[in-house]
DNA sequence: GCATGATCATGC
DNA sequence: GCATGATCATGC
């Protein structure tokens, strides 16, 4: 049996061990066999990490990987921001969620708490043109959850638990939870599994940490935990008593039918209207926030907040933008690893607003994801699109209005076509494009205007009229 | 300079 | 009055 270069019996010398690696790539840490190994073992970070720095096969036990001292070893990919910042690149994927064991588990005893009680992480920054092995190791330490993290993260394990439960394994979805999400794992078509309660087979899903999770972990880890969050729990016993959500909805509930301008007197605040950022701060002023402070919870729970302005028939004035897409990404993509999935997955916090004549009154706050069909529903419309560019047949015919200007109409779908989405233009103006793959059959063109996929405003209408 | 959230304007 | 193409305006 060979000698470790750690002692497994002591999280300090394994902790000890693990920080040698900093500042370093892995192969600057380990030996050359990892060189000659590497070119036939084709595994990521995490594996090669596993194999050739701390020495043992890579496994998937329920039990955390140094077990002797319940250490569990995460190793996650990093990008640098301007100004030095670390964000993480992705969610933390931990443990996969086994549906039929989880429905004879509590917290104490679920097989997440057991492994991920006490991590061991290790950041990466990542590099498109390096190799894993070359990565530079940039953070190594260990991780405890915080007390009241951990009180939102218990409440997550309970929200999927149920949903399991409930025979809904195949409804799961990474926006049902805050900070502890269920995220889609191996994306590749296949990775089916059994559910209880239901014969239906459900996508494979994993725990994991939400991206904005990750970097509150990271800035807190390297020291760079700058002073500009505000909470919305102020103690332990508030989120054991309450829900997030519940502690928004009460904080909105007395501006009701208030206008802008009422709601701005009673805080005694006065912000420029026609900022854009107008709602962002109103919204904070509310929660009572400081204004150039980000909301703690919503960051770690990468909440997207969208401000809703009815009419008078609540049908919302505009449909809701989400950024522009990359023609010559989205034909490369699975629908599970694209933008507009990945967005589709998180939490909304919809803030309905609504005109009373010419003035806007408030309405209701609404958290809210997708619900599973819907989500079919708007993966037809991201499919249409990526079968348009593929095939180069984007526009369908010019007409000229008379303004003389040449109006393209295209063969995206519209509004009319899918009760959830559709796809439209999103640029400064025609002329900003983003290059084509195929070039378009009918313009002939290598670039098109910038587009992207919008949420159809009778769909959110739909939202607000529920409950 | 551009990405992004938000909004406008025309024609049916 | 809606659908759709187009554009604005702020902040990083």
């Amino acid at each position: 049996m060979k000698t470790l270069p750690y002692d497994l019996n002591s999280k300090e010398s394994i902790i000890k061990y693990a920080k040698n690696l900093l500042n370093k790539s892995l192969s600057e840490s380990c030996e050359k066999n990892l060189i000659e190994n590497s070119k036939t073992n084709k595994g990521g970070f995490g594996q090669l990490l596993e194999k050739f720095y701390f020495l043992y096969e890579p496994n998937s036990d329920s039990e955390p990987d140094f077990k002797e001292v319940g250490l569990e070893l995460k190793s996650s990919p990093i990008k640098k921001l301007k100004r030095l910042d670390y964000v993480s690149k992705e969610r933390l994927v931990l443990n996969i969620i086994n549906y039929l064991e989880i429905i004879s588990q509590d917290f104490e005893t679920s097989s997440f708490w057991k492994k991920n009680k006490n991590l061991l992480l290790i950041f990466y920054f990542y590099e498109k043109d390096k190799k894993a092995i070359d990565f530079k190791i940039e953070i190594v330490n260990e991780w405890n959850f915080p007390e009241i993290d951990l009180e939102i993260i218990k409440k997550d394990w309970q929200t999927i638990y149920q949903k399991i439960k409930e025979g809904k394994a195949h409804e799961l979805s990474e926006g049902d939870t805050l900070y502890l999400g269920a995220s889609t794992k191996g994306s590749k078509g296949g990775n089916l599994r059994d559910q209880p309660n239901n014969s239906i087979k459900a996508k494979q899903r994993a725990f994991s940490l939400k991206q904005g999770y990750v970097n509150h972990i990271i800035a807190s880890l390297t020291g760079n935990y700058k002073n500009n969050y505000g909470k919305l729990i102020p103690s332990l016993a508030t989120i054991k008593n309450n829900s997030l959500e519940s502690i928004v909805i009460n904080k909105f509930k007395k501006y009701h039918n208030k206008t802008i301008f009422e709601i701005q007197q009673e805080l005694n605040i006065n912000l420029n209207t026609k900022s854009k950022n107008f709602y962002a701060n109103l919204t904070k002023a509310i929660l009572g926030i400081e204004l150039e402070n980000q909301i703690e919870e919503f960051t770690k729970a990468d909440i997207i907040v969208k401000t809703i302005r009815l009419k008078e028939n609540n049908l919302p004035k505009e449909d809701i933008s989400f950024p522009a897409f990359k023609f010559d990404e989205i034909i490369y993509q699975e629908w599970e690893e694209s933008k507009f999935f990945n967005i589709l997955e998180q939490k909304f916090l919809f803030i309905f607003f609504k005109f009373d004549k010419d003035e806007l009154k408030f309405e209701k706050v609404k958290f809210w994801n997708m619900p599973y069909l819907d989500k079919l529903e708007a993966k037809k419309v991201w499919e249409q699109t990526v079968n348009i560019v593929k095939t180069g047949n984007i526009v369908k015919s010019i007409s000229i209005n008379k303004n003389k200007q040449k109006i393209r109409n295209t063969n995206f779908p519209n509004k009319n076509s899918n009760k959830v989405a559709h796809v439209r233009p999103h640029g400064l103006n025609k002329n900003d494009t983003l290059p084509l793959p195929v070039k378009d059959k009918f313009t002939k063109s290598a670039h098109y205007t910038k587009h992207c996929f919008w949420l159809n405003a009778s769909y959110i209408q739909k939202i607000f009229n529920e409950d």
